[in-house]
This record gives structure tokens, sequence and C-alpha cells, in this order.
DNA sequence: GTGGCTTGTGAATCCAGAG
DNA sequence: ACTCTGGATTCACAAGCCA
């Protein structure tokens, strides 16, 4: 008989009961503390945790067109300080650590507001830290105001029972999955959108629905089929649709009924995994990288100083110390001073631009493509 | 007299004193924090610190309650050393906090061992993170066992003094070493290898050198030339060389002799960017000078009565003789027209409101880029 | 059908300066 | 401290519309 016959087909809504045996695929709706007391001590094999992350906005935040940025006001985010964070954040990493297995493992997902506060109370737990994982957004939200850098990366944090403690760690599909390469610390994956977003009357069920890819990367990682997967802050149950599909039972805890109440239905369609799922999922990261001008020069391809010119030597520029062209008293990107020395709407500055080398000009296009050889494995 | 000329050609080393005024361009050879209390308050413009990673400090090292610790022969658990870091780096911070001017800010690098610790005291000494980066690393050591991820990155947190504090960062600079796309929090460079790399008699001097693009990426994006940069856990200089070539003062500290005298030999031998280069950079960060609407209308530029629109032509309102605009029964600046009609909070009116030129609607914004260029040197 | 254009939107600690 | 105002700011995708 296959594991996934054990996993039963209706995700189940209960209240948390004391000495119940383990409530297998199903939702748990009560508070994430109160949910993890009634659970027996070591049943658990892989925490998959989204704690809320303390995000301290201020006013409203208008796009550059003048519309309004649709952010995490709810009430589950608010705390009154660092210390009342973190003594939420260590009463429910002591309850995850009395219910995991011996060999088990916790997954926490967050970003700089509060990552490096829960990464402090998971070693002061305890817990071994493994990895720290960085999720690259593919399709971060920008920075509307030019102040900081776009905020296009979370951080997850794998963490074993102790340093001695063993773990599930599937190497070989990890390696298999990236191309017989070993699997990095670095994931890049689109944010949660399209069909998969869970939406209701047209706005977004959850403001912070991860996606499934994140959670199949995790699980594949660092479980084994018929494991208990726990989600204390379950929201509308990535984590357990990507479990059901993945031969995994799960259990979710949830405060609010609507998201309960989305979860479960969404677990319902889920389908147990095919292949050609499977393929979907993965086959999204081969484009070749982007290669911006700058970093020819911050590496040392291109000395700030150097003369640039076009085919017919019409103009002249210099290159910057930042990256930057300068022709007469137009400076920018090697594109935006191409277009302009010409009057042109648009210019691409790797083809426009030549550097003279023994006598012949040369596009920098074939330094980009020195670069890549020389940086792709 | 240019910024370039003003920084010390051959680095010295001293020995912190209290009351003297700002070595620049000088070693410290000294504890970190002695040296740091040497330094006047509020004197530094920006702080980049490598401290160290793993938690077996040696003689750094002391107990929350101020007992030395001896890490060869005393037997102390994990959470003593935890303990033990975290005081060290709680006594650190505090003082980069006070040498730090209001405007400045401090960059921290650390791998998984350390930094949710590092990022965690940072908070409660006060600074406000204003984002984590990720350096990825190109060309990171593999997992040799297979029982892990590949760690292929190390995070940096950038922060500044408090929440409503100011700090330089140099937006224009880094779009443009992007490509004229908004930089990201995740940044690739390759580990430090080649001739970049310190050895001697064929081995490597420092362990842990950094690459310098990565201080160059850091330095251009959060301070100016003739800054003056401290780096308290200076090692063999990236800081101080990377520093020398962008035309900033730094500030290294270190207290071992041998990699002092490294650092010395490499940063002598650093080269500085022309004043030229500099300027470019410089040139690229300054905005323009400002543009009052009511300008074009005095110049020439537009005329009283002309009707402007929207791309959408879904408002018509008429210029004033004196720069304001009218739109039915609303009259004032472009801005306040553009935001009461629109019902929006605000509106910048340069780029909403358009005029009809030959059939086509083109921003007035287009008309102050005229002005600009007419008027400019 | 299809390709191009427009519109919408995502875990965001997102302004500066004058008065 | 506060308010007010001028005006500077966005990238990757998905979905929908139209020619």
């Amino acid at each position: 008989m296959g594991v996934l016959e054990k996993v039963a087909a209706r995700p189940r809504v209960a209240k948390a009961k004391p000495q119940a045996p383990l409530p297998l695929d199903t939702i748990l709706m009560d508070d994430c503390i109160a949910a993890m007391k009634s659970l027996p001590a070591k049943s658990i094999d892989m925490i998959f945790a989204d704690p809320p992350y303390n995000l301290q906005l201020g006013g409203d935040l208008a796009r550059p067109d003048g519309s309004q940025v649709d952010a995490v006001t709810d009430d589950w985010d608010k705390f009154d300080s660092f210390a009342a964070y973190d003594t939420f954040t260590k009463a429910w990493l002591k309850e995850a650590r009395r219910i995991l297995k011996d060999n088990g493992s916790i997954w926490v997902i967050g970003s700089y507001h509060n990552i490096f506060r829960v990464g402090t109370a998971i070693q002061d737990t305890g817990f071994w830290i493994l990895n720290d994982i960085v999720w690259r957004k593919a399709n971060p939200m920008p920075n509307f105001r030019g102040t900081r850098f776009t905020n296009a990366h979370e951080t997850l944090i794998w963490a074993s029972m102790g340093e001695k403690a063993k773990y599930t760690f599937n190497y070989r599909s990890m390696k298999t999955l990236n191309d017989e390469l070993q699997m990095r610390s670095d994931w890049e994956f689109p944010i949660c959108g399209g069909p998969e977003r869970l939406k209701k009357d047209g706005h977004k069920v959850h403001p912070t629905q991860k996606p499934e890819a994140l959670l199949y990367r995790v699980m594949l990682a660092a479980s084994k089929p018929g494991d208990v997967i726990l989600d204390p802050f379950f929201g509308t149950g990535t984590t357990g649709a990507v479990a059901k599909r993945l031969g995994r039972h799960w259990i979710g805890i949830e405060r609010e009924g609507n998201y309960v109440e989305a979860a479960q239905e969404r677990i319902e369609a889920a389908l147990p995994l095919d292949e050609s799922q499977l393929k979907t999922m993965q086959a999204n990261t081969k484009k070749p990288p982007r290669v911006a001008f700058g970093q020819l020069v911050e590496n040392g391809y291109l000395a700030p100083g150097t003369m640039l010119t076009d085919t017919k030597r019409r103009w002249r520029a210099v290159v910057g110390a930042d990256g930057s062209l300068t022709c007469d008293t137009v400076s920018g990107s090697i594109h935006k001073v191409g277009s302009t020395v010409q009057n042109a709407p648009s210019c691409n500055g790797w083809t426009f631009w030549h550097i003279e080398s023994e006598g012949a000009l040369q596009p920098i296009d074939t330094l980009r493509q020195t670069y890549l050889l020389a940086t792709q494995p």
C-alpha cells in the first residue's frame, strides 16, 4: 500500500484536546502555543513556521503613480516592543522543541525585521542551526521612494535539535533537483501570484501567502514520505497543500476562521503529485544571469577612466568608478548616455559602445561574454 | 585642493591615544574596544565591521559578569559561549554608536553562526536596520560531506543611528551601477582570490579576506568622498585599500602585528582614482537644482492661458500668469490641483499634467528638462 | 488566435525642508 | 515638538483588452 493512501482525503478541523492521539491532517483552530501544548512530546518530524514579522510600518505608502500599497496591517502582526516579540518567540519555540522528535528539524522564515531575533531565540532554545537559506524573490516589490536597496529576499533558518542530533537531509534529491550540482543556500522563486494566490471577491485572502515551490523544496530536502509536518502559523495552508501532494502528513494551527476555511478548501482540492507537475515546478531557474555594466567595473574587467567610442568614433565617453559613462556633459548608464548623444529614444549600450583593443574596435558586449564565461560554472 | 591630497599617501600605524585628533588614514594597533574608546564622539561617517564569526574568541571574551574566559582550559557550554559573544558584541556596538555621527551608518557582515546575535544586538543598541544584504558567493566552498546545503552566502546588515536618523544612500549611483534598475538586496561577487588574495610563503595571510568589490559597493552606496570610514576589525585592510581608491578617509583597528604589516603594504600600493572619476560619481548623486513651475511661465516656456490635461484627458486646467493652475473651481500649484482633482493624497504635477504638442501629449516635465538644459552651464 | 498595450499589485520598518 | 508643502519615486509578472 502506498504512502499516499494513509493521508486523509478530507482535511478536518478540530479543537486541540490534551492527551488525544496525534491529529493527523487536521487544522487545529486555536492559539498556536495552546494547540502545541496539546500535542504529545517527541511526536513531530518537521516544523515549518512562518511567524508574524513584527513589521513596524509608518504611514501609508503610495506608488509613484499614486496608487496605494496594500500593506500588512493585521492585528496578528502587532507587538508592543522587541521584548514582547522575544517573549512570544521563545514561548512557541520552547513548545516546538518539546513536540519535535529527537531527529526532527525546524524551519522558520522571516525578514530583517524579525529574523535576527528569531535566530537568536532558536540558538538560545538549544537548537543547532544547520543552514540559513535565502529566498531570492524573482519579482519583489520595488523601493518606491529610492531610499534603500530593494528588499528582494527573505531568510529561512533550518535547525536540528542539537549539535549532535541526527536529522533528515535528502542530499541526492537536492542535487538532482539542481542539475547535479549541490543545492546552494540561495534559492530563487517568484512570489506567490497567479492562480496559486488565493483570492476572495478579488482581494487576496492572506497578505503573506508563501509560494508552494518554496515549501516543496523544504519538504523534499528535510522530510520523508509519511513524516508528520507541523505548521504552527498555518494561514491559508500552503504547508498542508504541499504536504498532501508530497505524501507527508500535516498538522496546521490557525486561529482565524476565515484562513482555516480557505485552507480547508484548498487542501481538499490539492492532488498528490504527478511527474508533470514536478517538472513544471522546477523548470524556472535556467535563464542566463543578467550582467550589469557596473559589475565589469567592480570586478576589474574594465578600469575607471577607460575611453569608449561608437563604431564611427563620433562620440567618446569615459567610464566612471560607479559604472557610469560620461560623454561631454552627459552622464549616466551606458544605455542612457548612448540614447542621449544620439538623440534616440533608447539604445543598447552593450552593442553601441566599443573599446579600442589592439587598434580594432570591439563592442563592450564581448567583455560581458568574457565575464559570463569566467563566472559561470 | 582636491579631496585626495588630504589623504595621507603612506598609511601610519599608531597606538590609540585618548583626546588625540582623529587619526585619519591610520591603523591603530590595539584591542578593538580600547581603540574605539580613544576616538571622539560623533566623529565617524561610516563603520564597516567584520567581527569574528566563531564563538571561540580567546582573550576577547568575558563572561556576562565581567570575568575573563580562558577558552583553552575552560570547559564551558555553548550557552556560556553565546552569552560571552553577546557581551562582546554589545560592548563594541555601544562604542561604535558613540563615535558615529548622527547621520552615520554601520555595516556588519557575518554568517549564520553569528549574524543573528549581531542583528539582535544592533537592534537592541538602538540602531535602525535599513536593509539586510546577501552576498551570494559565485564560487563558494562546496559542502564536502553532503550533509547540508552549500553555504553559499554571507549576510550584511546596514543600519542607521535610529528610526528617524538621516543617512547617506547614493541611490543614483547604485541604479547606474545596476544598469538603470534599482539595486537589490542580493549581491553576487566571487570570493576573494587570484592576485587580490594576500599570500605569504604560499599561504593566505588572512583566512577571511573580503573581496574589494564588496567593500567598493558598500562605500559607493553609503558614503561620500572625504568621509571617514572606520573598520574595527581591520584584518589585512580591505576597507582601507578601497577607501583610498575611492577618496574616503579610513581608520583601521587591528591587534595582530602580521595583519597590520600586510595591510600597511597593501594600502600603500593601492592607487586612488583620479579627481574626474570621483566627480562623475558625485554628479550622479547630486540632484539638479529645483525648478519652480512659475519659472517656466516667467521665462516664456509656457504662456499664461495654456491648457493642460492628463494623459487620458479627464481633466483640463489653465495656466495662470503667476504659475498657478486652475481646473474648474480648484486653483493652486500643479501638484495641489493634480491631487485635488484625482482625490489623491499627493501628486507629482510635473508628470501628471501634459501639454498638447503637434497632436501628441507631452508631460510638462519635458519643458522643465528643456529649461534646465538651457540654463545650466 | 495572437501579439501588443494597459493596468494592477506584491511581508515595506520608504521624504525633506521650511515655518 | 509639530504641520504643511513641494515634488521625487517603481520592477517583474499576470491578467485583461483590443486591434
